[in-house]
Formats: C-alpha cells, sequence, structure tokens
DNA sequence: GAACTCTAATACAGTGTTGTATCTGAGTAC
DNA sequence: GTACTCAGATACAACACTGTATTAGAGTTC
C-alpha cells in the first residue's frame, strides 16, 4: 500500500510518538537504567539522531512518557466524576477502580519505575508527585462525593482516604504481579472489597 | 590500635559482609541496574577480585542481601506470634507495624528494587515469592489467632487479608517515600488505623 | 620454616553506551 | 525548479563495565 506522504510536522509527531511507544515497551521490559537510548530507537525503528533531536535526556522522555499516559488515566477518572452518583455505582466503581488504574501491566511496571526513580531525582520526583496528587484529589473527590450523598461523616479527611486507597490498590497490584498465581485476580478483588466495604460502610 | 590477626575464614566472612553492606548502601542509592560490580566493590574498599571469588553474579549477590534481611524481619514478627497475645496488643501491634516492616529506608529501597527485578527475572521472582510467602504466613498466624481469641470469623481467608495488609503498608510506604511531606506520618498511621479498624474491628 | 592453599589484586581483551559534530535528503517557500 | 531548512542518519572519540586469566601474598599444615 501506498506511504502517505507526510508533512514535516506530521512526520515529526510521528518520530516523538513512536520514541514514546518504544519507551513504554522496553523500559517495561528491561527497566529504565538498563534500557538504553539505543535499545529504544532500535525498536522504534530509529537512529539516535532521532533521539537526541526529539528529547533533552531518558529521563526527558521517561516524563514526557508518564504525562501521556497520566492524562489519559485522569481523563477516564473524569468520566466517573462526572456521571451521577448513586451508591450501588459507587461500591460497584471502587471495586472496579483495582482493574482500571494501570491500563496494563506495561503501564503499571511503568509508573513503578517511575517512583523508583523519582527516590533518586529531585526534579523527577517533583512532576511525579504533582501527577500523584491530581490523581488523589480526583479520587479525594469521588469519595467526599460519596460520603456526602450518604450523610455521613468521612471516618478520615477524604484526602487521606484517596491515599490509602491508592496505596493500597497499588501495593496490591504490585504484589500480584510480582508473586502471580499465589493470590488470584478474584481473592484480590474480594479481599480489596472487603477492606473497602468496611472502611467506606461501616 | 592493633588490628586483630584474622583466620581465613573470619577474613572471608568479613569480606562477604562488607560486600553485603556496600551492596545494600549502593543499591539503594543507585538502583540494581545502575549499581556496578565496580561501585560496590569499590565502596566495600576492595577490587573486583574480592566479589567474584565470593559471588556468582550481582543477583546473586542481591538474593544473598535479601535472605539476610529476610531473616532479621522475621524474627522480629516471631516475636510478636511468641508473645501471648491480647487485644489491645493487636491494634497496637498493627499500627506499629506499618513502621517496623522495614527497618528503614534503604532496606524499603532493596525490596522495592527485588520486586521490580522479580517482574523480570523468573529465578530471582521464585526466590523473592518464597521469602513473600512466607511473611504472608507470618502475618496470616497473627491475624487468625486474633480473630480465635475474639471469637468471630474472620471477614476473608487470613491469608487473602495477610496479603492485603502488606500490601496496603508497603503501598502506603511507597507513596510516602516518594512523596514526603504530602502525607505526614501521623497521617499515614492514622488512615491505616481506620482501614485496619474497619477491616478487623467491624 | 618449607611447601601448600586460598583470598583478593591485577592485567587484559572485548563489548556497550554516551553525546557531539557533521552530513544528507526529503519537505518547504518563492 | 532552485535555494533553503530541519529531522534524522552517520561517524567518531571517550569512557564504563564485564568476566576471565594470571599473580601475589597472607594464612595453614606438617
Amino acid at each position: 500500500m501506498a506511504r502517505k506522504r507526510l508533512t514535516r510536522e506530521e512526520s515529526r509527531d510521528q518520530t516523538y510518538q513512536r520514541l514514546l511507544d518504544a519507551a513504554a515497551h522496553v523500559i517495561a521490559k528491561k527497566g529504565f537504567a538498563a534500557a538504553s537510548v539505543e535499545d529504544i530507537v532500535a525498536q522504534a525503528g530509529y537512529t539516535r539522531g532521532a533521539f537526541y533531536s526529539n528529547f533533552k535526556s531518558k529521563a526527558d522522555l521517561f516524563i514526557a512518557l508518564l504525562s501521556q499516559d497520566h492524562q489519559c488515566v485522569r481523563q477516564d477518572l473524569q468520566k466517573i466524576l462526572d456521571a451521577p452518583l448513586s451508591m450501588a455505582d459507587m461500591q460497584e466503581q471502587i471495586s472496579q477502580y483495582y482493574v482500571q488504574v494501570y491500563r496494563d501491566e506495561k503501564n503499571f511496571i511503568l509508573w513503578a519505575e517511575a517512583r523508583l526513580l523519582a527516590l533518586r531525582d529531585a526534579k523527577f520526583r517533583a512532576r511525579l508527585n504533582a501527577y500523584c496528587l491530581e490523581k488523589r484529589d480526583d479520587i479525594a473527590h469521588i469519595i467526599e462525593q460519596f460520603f456526602k450523598l450518604r450523610g455521613t461523616e468521612p471516618p478520615a479527611p477524604p484526602k487521606d482516604l484517596a491515599f490509602g486507597t491508592m496505596a493500597l490498590v497499588d501495593g496490591m497490584r504490585f504484589f500480584n504481579e510480582s508473586a502471580p498465581k499465589e493470590l488470584t485476580d478474584e481473592a484480590a478483588q474480594h479481599t480489596l472489597g472487603v477492606i473497602f466495604n468496611a472502611t467506606f460502610f461501616k
């Protein structure tokens, strides 16, 4: 099939996006530190020239990558936030959240890598922290709405509960990825359900 | 001061231990992948010869390191298990557990690195998984005792609850390390307390 | 104390990675 | 269609890391 003739801008955007996709793949596979610029551009089908003409550094690319994913996830959360919220929905949504947070294993690994990198790189940490807080506030807002709807007082500040929720889901996911089969997805979701129900429907 | 004249075995053990300590330091600081054998032996005050005469590979050393820490942690848990358990203790112990799991930030980072490595290295994963399950079973046993003492049915299998507990604590810790000041230790502990109380004292 | 045996140092060869400096060719403007 | 410009390829020089093969020297055995 005939390849469309691209304008300069289209071509550049395509390269940029392909580099991001390749980076996601390689970083998830080998880890951020072990993923060389060479690996990434090879996976994308370019040479190192393309990389340095698009990004300042590997960390720079990684932030672009995370930023993109973060926007997608927030859009999904926004949908939950915008939809009229009923009590039944809430319970359903929370238990579904476990499955939704990271759209797939790859993205989960990317964020785990990112958090580890953040422990060491202050600039990176600042960036990641901002994303993390945005997400927390989105969730806190949902929780707040829930308790308002229910007419009861939340047992802790909604923001803290949101933090707890994220932590629990992330932790669960982490254990489950690195120790597969020990805990079935059903068991994980059930346990999450127990904890959440206890906390939110006490 | 006069340095004691060491036997061959003492000397070897000393080297081994110093390499482990150095590795813990360097890996926590730079990450497993970025920590070169060279870095580790330099930190320990040796040359590469010492490394290859003690370990097969970097992963080999890392496992030895984790194994050592795991044993220490289990011993601490064992103390909780052995002590006569009262209801008041239980609540206290759970909230204290948050502080105890990882003896310090360094050890926490090491295990996070390990879990990430486990995602990619099957042999390593098997090893880590075994440790993880031992820990889970210790905790499950404590939880089981608790519900027996209380005379109520646990809301989910104790092993799953143990998994949930570990996941929550780990997740919380992870967020707190990479986003310091956002959530004070007090707030974290309070939130944990709320969730645990709701789940266990429902 | 002489011969022996390990632990750890040293030397070395090979490979992978980085960033820059320069070049090329396809898109663009006139 | 000619000159221009920018995305990306290529070439290069420096360096870091790995693992093995060999060596030195301190501990051991008799």
